[in-house]
DNA sequence: TCCTCCATACCAACCAGTCTGTTTTGTAGT
DNA sequence: ACTACAAAACAGACTGGTTGGTATGGAGGA
């Protein structure tokens, strides 16, 4: 069982990296350091198989991850920064993508797979329930509290676009700055 | 000369719609009904000399799109949601994404080729620069207008992913409602 | 003896890119 | 106006490498 959440792990961050398209199999295992029937017997409907389940394993992690900053903030305002904080330093460390994006995927794989696409879909809503709910009890009403939600997560996964193509943690700084503009009724 | 602008044509549609990746030589050939000799004569350097300078003429389309819709409305804020509009139209009717966005090839190879990652910054840049201008124009301060225009990019950015996910084309409606609450100073 | 787990050899399909040869086209000479 | 010729444009076969996926067989514990 070790060896299957190794994979998972592994090719999770290789996927987000990237994209699904972009990274091969062999690739994957080498990194594993296993053999394709290692692979094959713990996912033996192949690659995509496996990119749902690091879509899963990402699901939880993220949430996890994200509640956890939602909990020790009092206010939405200042939870989204410190989340996007994290993600600026993560960033900047790394010059990669690492967490709570997966658009290389979903650009990918939308239209071409109907599995691929609901599990991508899940998970972007289980974060903006996150946000959603904590507005909610701010004393936001339900439409705007979700609608909020919605900006909050385009934004970010947007910003990391930007970020990527111009080589710089600015985009993701402006929009922590401006995000909070938006929490009005 | 004819032959070179089909091409150009023809492969910005399919790597808008299936990345850089997603979308073979052949499947380019055929969709043009040349052959691969043609193809190499006119980009000899192969498949990312053709990305580039379809990224080239997605520049130029996009930008003077935008910047008629743009001169036809008064204020940002009417521009910004008929932008939106037609984005909507266009992704209810062919349910697929055309335009305005080029998130798959982003982060597909932002990390893999300098030359692409710049196109792609060019791009942005330029449609920034469209929003941002019609702002400070407005009366809003350049910085202001600067770190607004971000968020107008990154919200629709992301807000297409949305759409591809859910296959639905709400989260650029809501969007579009939301995003005026950000033009104040 | 099964069954889980893993390793390896192998496969057809496809990939981007090269090469050679043919057609088309523009141009210069008479 | 007709020919001659070179360059541009195109066609298609071919290559080496890689892709995801399969089939077979072995190791080790129950």
């Amino acid at each position: 069982m070790n060896t299957k959440l190794l994979i998972i792990d592994i090719a999770t961050t290789l996927f987000q990296q990237k994209g699904y398209l972009g990274v091969g199999l062999n690739e994957i295992l080498k990194a594993c350091n296993i053999s394709k029937g290692s692979l094959y017997h713990h996912f033996p409907k192949g690659k995509e198989e496996l990119l749902i389940a690091c879509l899963q394993s990402m699901n939880e992690e993220v949430t996890t991850d994200i509640e956890e900053i939602f909990k020790q903030y009092q206010t939405t305002q200042e939870a989204t920064q410190a989340m996007i904080g994290k993600l600026v330093e993560d960033f900047e460390r790394e010059d990669t993508i690492a967490g709570y994006t997966f658009s290389s995927i979903v650009s990918e794989m939308a239209s071409l797979s109907e599995p691929v696409r609901n599990a991508c879909s899940l998970l972007y809503t289980k974060i903006q329930g996150i946000y959603s709910n904590k507005l909610v009890a701010e004393g936001f009403s339900k439409e705007t509290a979700n609608s909020i939600a919605l900006m909050i997560t385009a934004s970010i996964e947007g910003g990391l676009m930007l970020c990527l193509t111009q080589k710089s943690s600015n985009p993701l700084k402006i929009i922590s700055h401006v995000l909070p503009n938006l929490f009005k009724e």
